[in-house]
This record gives C-alpha cells, sequence and structure tokens, in this order.
RNA sequence: UGGGGGAUGGUCUAAUGGCAAGGCAGCGGACUCUGACUCCGCUUAUCAAGGUUCGAAUCCUUGUCCCCCAGCCA
C-alpha cells in the first residue's frame, strides 16, 4: 500500500503516519492513546510534547485519548501531584472526559494476571537478595545465570506469591519474576521482577496492597485494558518493547496495543529530567516549582506563556527518533507570535529619569490617545495623562550619542508616542554619581498626537509616562535560567555551577501609565519596546502591581551594539 | 567488547529512486509614530568510502561517530 504522508498538505510526522495507515488498511477503526504520567512531579514543557502528541492524534482522528496515572511506586508518588497535572493537563487544553484512570485501578486485575503467568510456569518467586539478582543477571557482555528459585513447582509459587500479597515477607525477600531468558542480549529480558513487596501506603489503595507491580508489567497490561491502540513512549523504552510485547502475547490478551518510540524533547539553557529540576527547588537556586524561569508547565504559565503558544511550539518541534536540542528561541519565538497578534500596547518606563517640558503650562494635564494595538483597530484607543514632567527611559537618553542612535541627546528632536515632537534643552548631572538627573526640553504644541504638520521626519519615537499621574510598578526582567546551551554537558562542572546570575533582575522603580494597575492577574500586555508582560498570578496586588517579563521584543538595536 | 536506536545547513524538521524544501538563528535591505510587526534578499546541509541505477539523502556493502540499557524507578 502506499503510504500516507501528509493530511492537509502538512507532513505527517513518522507516528501519525503509522496511525494513518492502520487506519486506512483497516486495523483500527477507532485510535486510542494515553498519556501516562507518574505522579511524583510537576509536569514540564517536556511532558507537553506527549501530551500534545497524544491528545492531539486523539483530536486530529475523532480517538480517544486517556489519562492515566503510573502509581505503582507509593514509595514515590503523591496525591498533589495527581491534582497538579490535572489541572495542567486541562490548562494546556485537552479533555480526557469524565474518566482518569490510575494503574492502580487495576490492581486486582493485574493479579490475577500474574497468578495466570505463575501457572502458564512463566513467573515464579524469587528470595534472592537484591544485591544476588544484579550479580546474577550478568553484564553487557556476559550472560546472567538463573535464579535457584526459577523451577519452583506450580503450586509452590502460588502460594509464596500470596504470601507476598498478605505480607508474610518483609520487603526485599521475595519478587515475583518473570520466566524469560537470562541468557538474552537484553537485560530486560533476562527474568524481569515484575513484583516487589512494599509496605508503603498507597495515595489511592492505602494500606491494601503490600506488593506492587513493576512499570513493564503494569503498563502494557494498562494500555491492553484500556484498548490502548499506540502506546508513545519515548527512546529509552525501546529495549523493554520486547518484553512489552512478551507479556501480552504469553497471556495471551485480546487486544495487543502496538508501542512506538519516539525521541524526547530537550532545550537549550535550561534543564528538562525531574531530578535536576527538583535539585533547583531544592537548593533554592529557584522560588520553587512555578518559578517563572522554570520550563515547568507551571512556570511557563507564570511567565507569560500561553498554552496556545506551547502547542504551536510543540507543533513546530515536529516528533522523530533522533537526540536533538531545540533552540531556545524558538520556545521564545513562539510566545511571541501568539502575544504579538492578542496583546494590548502600553507604556511603561522600566528605569525612570525625569524630562521637564520647559514651555507646558505649569499643573496642566492633557488625555492623550493612544492605540491598543498598531494593527487592530478593532482593539480600541485609550487615552494617557500628559502633563509638564514625565519619565523616559535612561537609556533613551545619551550626552554623547552615536549617529545611528535615535532618540534624545543634545541638539535632538524626539517623538514622545502618541504624545508630542520634543526638542532637547539642556540636561542636569549629578556632580557626585555622574548620574543624569533631569533633562529639559521644549514641546512642540503642533505635534499633538505625534504627528508634524510641516511632515518634517523625526527618527525616534520613544515611551513615556506623565510623572505625576503614573502608578509605580515592581517589574521582573526573566531571562534564561544558565549561561551555557548544555547544563549537562561537561560533567567536570556541577549544572548548578552554570546558572545565569542574572535569570532574573527586579526592578522596583519602574513607572507605568495609569490603566495598568488595572489589570488582573495573569493577563500580559506589550511594554511598547520593551517586551511582553504579564501581571504575576502569585505577588500582584492592586494598590503593588507585579509584572513578570515573558519574553522580550526582537532588538536588532542591541544586537547592532 | 553484548543488545537496541540514530546520523540532512548553526539548530530543528521535510523528501519515501526524479530540481535537497521550510521554521528558528545569522547577515543585508525596504517599511515604520514600537530599532517591534510586516516585506524582500542572502550565506550555510545529505557522516565516510565503495557499489546498484539513466538517476541515490533514499537501495546494497563496509566503516566512522553519537545516544540508550546491567533499579525490587518510571
Amino acid at each position: 500500500m502506499e503510504k500516507i504522508k501528509e493530511k492537509e498538505g502538512k507532513p505527517l510526522d513518522f507516528i501519525r503516519q503509522i496511525i494513518a495507515e492502520d487506519l486506512a488498511n483497516g486495523k483500527h477503526q477507532k485510535i486510542i492513546t494515553r498519556f501516562p504520567p507518574e505522579p511524583n512531579g510537576f509536569l514540564h514543557i517536556g511532558h507537553a510534547k506527549s501530551i500534545c502528541l497524544n491528545f492531539g492524534i486523539k483530536e486530529e482522528n475523532s480517538g480517544i485519548c486517556n489519562l492515566r496515572f503510573d502509581d505503582t511506586n507509593p514509595s514515590k508518588e503523591e496525591a498533589i501531584y495527581v491534582e497538579s497535572i490535572k489541572k495542567d493537563v486541562a490548562w494546556l487544553g485537552f479533555d480526557w472526559g469524565d474518566r482518569p484512570f490510575f494503574a492502580s485501578d487495576y490492581f486486582s486485575q493485574l493479579y490475577g494476571f500474574a497468578i495466570d503467568l505463575i501457572k502458564k510456569e512463566k513467573a515464579y518467586v524469587c528470595q534472592l537478595s537484591p544485591e544476588q539478582i544484579r550479580e546474577y543477571r550478568g553484564t553487557l557482555t556476559e550472560p546472567g545465570r538463573e535464579s535457584p528459585y526459577r523451577n519452583r513447582p506450580v503450586a509452590e509459587n502460588l502460594e509464596l506469591f500470596e504470601g507476598m500479597k498478605n505480607g508474610a515477607f518483609p520487603e526485599g525477600t521475595h519478587v515475583l519474576r518473570a520466566k524469560i531468558d537470562m541468557s538474552s542480549p537484553n537485560l530486560n529480558m533476562r527474568d524481569p521482577v515484575i513484583y516487589r513487596i512494599l509496605k508503603t501506603s498507597h495515595h489511592r489503595t492505602g494500606d491494601t496492597w503490600q506488593i506492587y507491580p513493576m512499570y513493564d508489567y503494569t503498563h502494557c497490561l494498562s494500555d491492553m485494558l484500556e484498548n490502548i491502540t499506540h502506546s508513545l513512549c519515548t527512546l529509552e523504552f525501546e529495549d523493554h518493547r520486547p518484553l512489552y510485547d512478551w507479556i501480552l502475547d504469553t497471556l495471551e490478551t485480546p487486544c495487543h496495543p502496538r508501542q512506538i518510540e519516539f525521541a524526547r524533547l530537550n532545550l537549550t539553557y535550561t534543564v528538562m529530567s525531574k531530578r535536576k529540576i527538583m535539585q533547583l527547588v531544592e537548593g533554592n537556586h529557584v522560588d520553587g516549582w512555578n518559578d517563572p524561569r522554570m520550563v515547568t508547565l507551571s512556570g511557563l504559565r507564570r511567565r507569560g506563556y500561553t498554552a496556545a503558544s506551547i502547542q504551536n511550539f510543540i507543533d513546530t518541534i515536529g516528533v522523530g527518533k533522533r537526540d536533538s536540542w531545540i533552540d531556545m528561541t524558538v520556545l521564545e519565538n513562539s510566545i511571541r507570535d501568539d502575544l504579538n497578534s492578542s496583546a494590548e500596547r502600553r507604556m511603561c518606563v522600566l528605569d525612570p529619569v525625569k524630562v521637564v517640558l520647559d514651555n507646558y503650562p505649569k499643573g496642566q494635564i492633557e488625555e492623550l490617545e493612544a492605540k491598543n494595538h498598531p494593527q487592530k483597530p478593532d482593539m480600541g484607543n485609550r487615552l494617557i495623562p500628559f502633563g509638564r514632567e514625565l519619565y523616559i527611559e535612561r537609556s533613551d537618553f545619551m550626552e554623547n550619542p552615536p549617529r545611528k542612535f535615535h532618540r534624545l541627546g543634545p541638539g535632538r528632536e524626539v517623538r514622545l508616542r502618541y504624545g508630542y515632537l520634543v526638542q532637547y534643552v539642556s540636561h542636569i548631572t549629578d556632580k557626585d554619581t555622574g548620574e543624569i538627573v533631569e533633562i529639559h526640553c521644549t514641546y512642540d504644541p503642533d505635534t499633538r498626537g505625534g504627528s508634524a504638520p510641516d511632515g518634517r521626519k523625526v527618527k525616534g519615537t520613544i515611551h513615556w509616562v506623565s510623572a505625576e499621574k503614573a502608578v509605580p510598578v515592581t517589574v521582573r526582567l526573566y531571562d534564561r535560567l544558565f549561561i551555557v546551551e548544555n547544563p549537562e554537558a561537561d560533567k567536570s562542572v556541577h549544572f548548578t555551577d552554570q546558572l545565569n546570575s542574572e535569570s532574573r533582575i527586579t526592578l522596583d522603580g519602574a513607572m507605568a501609565e495609569p490603566c495598568l494597575a488595572d489589570l488582573q492577574p495573569g493577563n500580559s500586555v506589550q511594554f511598547e519596546r520593551q517586551g511582553y508582560f504579564c501581571a504575576d498570578s502569585n505577588d500582584w496586588q492592586d494598590d503593588a502591581p507585579v509584572f513578570n517579563r515573558t519574553v522580550t521584543l526582537r532588538d536588532s538595536w542591541a544586537k547592532r551594539k
């Protein structure tokens, strides 16, 4: 059969090709996938790849996608993670219907299948210690040895396994193992452990069980019980596929999902593993799991990333089998794209310096009209107060500017956005610090709104706020967390020694146009000429606004310097 | 030195025996009341060597490099 390569003009990735073919040739009528997180941590952008893949396939094919918590290890898992995972998946924009599933829902059935395996002489209770099991397993190049317990009679296995279940033995003394092949070149097939004793309370089943099934055993059977058609997982499970298939084949299950592996996501200038993310939190290198510098979904959300931008990002990077590193700029670009069209424009001066308009009437305040979006008139206009005293960005003035500097300086005229054209008169410098404390200008009353009736061109347009009416706000400038592309590459340096010391810069003296104080936590706006910012969802107070910088605008001037 | 995977510009993805295409990054330019957006242009790639073929990124052979696996974690 001809391969199905694209849908609606867009090439299909290798997984979607397989699925399209399975549908076309009648192997499946309905596609069922699943997203199977372990509830032992918070979701990150890497999980988003799997979520978008599994739920995306469901949507594209009118199928089903289950959310299934892989909760087979009670010593690591907690209920709070279940809730945060649900929240993140829902936020990303996906719906698992009315049935969240748990591997722990299948514990009874799984136990039954284990008994079937014993009866088929395909599983046995082994009393080797963990150290001995490791020893007997052999190495990458040498075959393993068979356990002395391998050929126990079925009845004895049944009795011992029941004993394990009933708590007759301490942890570590007995395990149930699949009887496969101790000389297999694939270590996963050397009689893998499928049940272990764990006298730990489970977040859902409490103390009902003293034995818990292992991942390899649980996952394929859970997939089977849910009639999953395509079980998508990351590359490191490729070696586990023979075991996945062996268990289902041996139990002669009515349904046999196909496991397909794809490459996990790596992003430059960050770390993705749960363990490393945990270390950042526990070492207080960041402010918790939802620190806006983190690539956790909760962190990205708080940073101002939208679900659409993340879906779009995942869509852009594709799905393949090679180890790859996606450049952080691709993620940044996806949120710029989204916010460029959706975010209203505002003005906020991050590092203010005062400007006095010598010829502007003292005490006068007027309201000037500004567009909320320059390309979208339907987003409306707003009024901004203007007065004799203003603040502009310190970096928008130079005493000795270079030729290409389009901003304010001695002898220069600039436009105040949506305001007036102003002409430099003088400036005052602090004698001790050398810092510029005040700039004097005159304004041209004929240029109200920013256009010159005589048609004269002004190269620079800068943002401003009224000194009298502006509201002070806190602004947090976030940047990438690490100073190197791959913090894990250099094994001789600890990854936390490569943190970017300027990944968060807090500005307490920023001055914003008044209506910025009316935002709700989570709202995003563009600060013109600066970037996209959102009202922080944790720390925002109506009388003390806090903004997070989501991403800067592209800045070809900064690059030139 | 066993087994399982993978190699296409700086980076990610496409091509499924028939003109190596696109995104991001970079460089140059146009436009501009955001040095934004938008638009235009440009640089840069098939791991290597052989073979099959009118024609190879794609098929074959040999080799090289990279990733994963020796948890009672997932």
